[in-house]
Parts: C-alpha cells; structure tokens; sequence
DNA sequence: CACCTGATGTCAGTGTCTGTCATCACGTAA
DNA sequence: TTACGTGATGACAGACACTGACATCAGGTG
C-alpha cells in the first residue's frame, strides 16, 4: 500500500457531505471534516479553494458535457433547439445519481451560502453557453438570453426532478419545462 | 446636534464603494471602512451582515418596487406583460443613477464574492416575482420561468445599459432584450 | 546510494464575524 | 432637578476561515 490513503480528495468530499447533513453547514467545521477524513485542515484547503467548494467538484464537469453537446448539436439547429441537445445529455449524466443529488441539494438550500455559490456555478454555466452559442453563429443579445433561459429550464427541470414524489425521468421534466418556456415567452 | 454624526450607515456605504473601489475589495479591510467612515469595525457589523452587504442596501428597494408594480398590473394581462410593467417601473427608478451603477458595477464584476451576493440578490428578486404572478393566477412552473426570463432580460438590459459607450435609455434597452427573447424563445 | 518529487503535517499569522459588557448623551417621569 | 431607561457606540476577547513558510517522508530515478 501507499504511503498514504488513496483518494483523499473524494474522502473529504464523502466527509464534508455527511457532516454538514448531520448537523448543518455552519456548525461544521473544516478542522472536523478533515479530521473526519484522517487529514489535517491544511490539507483540505489544499485540495478545495473553500469551505464551499468541496460540494461543486462536478460543477466543472457538468459544464464540460453541456458545453460539448451544445457544440456539437446538428449546425442547422437554431439556438433553443441546440440547448436542447446539450440540456438532454445533462440529463443523461443525472439519470443515475437522483439519491445523491437529493442529498446535497438539501445541504445546499439549508444554507444561504452554499445557494450563493450555486447560483454562481450556473452563471458560469450561462456564460459558457452563451459562447458556444456565438461559436455557432448566434448574435448577441440573443446568445446570451438563449443560455440564460436554458439555464433556468434546467434549474426548475432539477428542482422538480428531486421533489420527494416525483418519478418522472430528468429528461421528460426538461421537455416539460422547455414548452412552458415557449407558451411563456409567445404568451405576452 | 447631536450626540453622534448622523447618518452611519450611509457613511459606511460610501466609505465602502471608495475604498473597494480604490484599491479593490480583497484589499480593504472592515477596519479601513469602519475609520474612513469614523466608526468602529464593531459598528460596521452592526449595521450590516458582512463586509459585502454593504454594496447590496438597495436590493430591497428594487425587489419591493419591481414586485408591487407586477402586482398592480392590468388584470388581464399574460404573465410577460405583467413582467414589462415591473422592467418599466425599475427602469424609471434606475434612470438618474447610471454613473452609481457604474461604479458600482465595475467594483461587483472585480471580484468572485460580490457577484455571488449580486447572483443571489437576482434569485430572491425572480423568487419574489414568481410569487406575484401565483397571486395573479399564473400556475407553475410558468411563473418561476416567467420570472426568471424577466430577471435574465433586466440583467442583460442593465449590462449593455452601463457599457461605455451605450447612451440609449434603460426603457429601450429592457424592450429591445424583451423582443429578443421573445424571438429567441418562439424560433426553435 | 544520493537526489528529487509530491502529498502531507506543523506552526504562526491575518482578517471576518460574534458575544458580552461598558459608556454616555438624550428623553422622560417623579 | 434628579433618577432612570434607551439606543447607538466603543472596547475586548474569542472562534473560525484561510494563507504562507518550512519540515517531513515514502517512493521513483539516476
């Protein structure tokens, strides 16, 4: 075996998680998540820049995937109907991890902080898809009012999807909030 | 007169924007504040949360003034419609103060932290629209869509409204944005 | 065997934010 | 006038997030 216990990123991760479950974000401390996960609370600043990051290492990921779908959509496509495709393999990344998304969403409404750094992942998100968008020829300001809006189907499409009763597929609930989107913005 | 210099948060808010603005956010300690404005540190906090509250005191207002103008709108009028006479009453309160939100802009975009507070201040305000639409008897999720389409339309008229060179009104700014989400919206 | 590398530990320090108590001008009522 | 309450502030101690600097040590490499 190694000189040290493998994969200490994702112990601290499973910690972090688990703890501020337990007993909520603020009334845990980095020092306990670390050592909860047999580090030192140096090293766990080591690995996430924060406090908070520790809960969106896959925020880049989910970037990366919709990014590269959206990029790659037919060329004829017009701008929601690329989304779409990049929205439909988002989708497909969650279809398996409903138990664990619903976890770490409940920590993360529990607590303003966390909302705050959400909500700037997903405007990272927007920012990105908008320049996949200009990258396919779209102008601004409708570029950027496309991702905006894709964004926003997908957030209430996720919501939706972790609500306790709910079954139906992320993918049926994306096309679900992607109509309402049009009724909405051809309805006024 | 009396026993204290009037207006102490008033001062620290003023004394906040100059110095983030001056040397940047990171750089400015509550400490700094707190004496540019002849205060204590302890008294910065009792007047606001934390050091980026500071910037945000107005956040109410417009989320109060956008929400009772979405309220009092025409009763027969689609969710969007609604949503214009609430662009139209912020973009009046907006009109006489480009250069402040210039300023103050620019210190907001220079630094990860005070966007996240901007970030959740636009969430509170699309949560707080998509209530009033409920009221007028939108259903969900077109009122949380709704909601968030206005919001994206407003921040991205803001955006173009504070640009350099831009001299055009936020009136017509908030309609050009509104026309093209409407496009972007029906054209896929 | 000597050396380098990379992940970790240790320690000291800064800054944000909180709890608690003291201070003191002002208003009010006896 | 005097005693008392009130509210904004100051002073102080402390918890905790986060950073910089240096030490440690197993494993790979020459």
């Amino acid at each position: 075996m190694g000189r040290w216990e493998p994969d200490a990123r994702g112990r601290l991760a499973a910690a972090a998680l688990a703890l501020y479950a337990e007993r909520g974000y603020e009334q845990t401390t980095v020092a306990e998540i670390a050592r909860s996960a047999g580090l030192t609370e140096r090293t766990f600043f080591r690995h996430y820049a924060d406090k908070r990051e520790v809960l969106f290492a896959g925020a880049g990921e989910l970037e990366d995937l919709f990014v590269r779908a959206v990029a790659g959509a037919p060329a004829p496509a017009a701008p929601l109907a690329a989304l779409t495709v990049g929205l439909d393999a988002v989708a497909e990344m969650f279809a398996d991890r409903r138990e664990f998304a619903r976890r770490r969403h409940a920590v993360i409404t529990a607590n303003a902080e966390l909302q705050e750094r959400e909500l700037i992942k997903l405007a990272s998100l927007a920012a990105a898809l908008a320049g996949a968008l200009r990258g396919r020829g779209v102008a601004e300001p409708a570029a950027s009012l496309a991702a905006e809006a894709a964004v926003a189907v997908f957030k209430i499409a996720f919501e939706r999807w972790i609500a306790p009763a709910e079954e139906a597929s992320m993918q049926q609930l994306i096309r679900e909030s992607l109509t309402e989107l049009k009724a909405v913005a051809s309805g006024a």
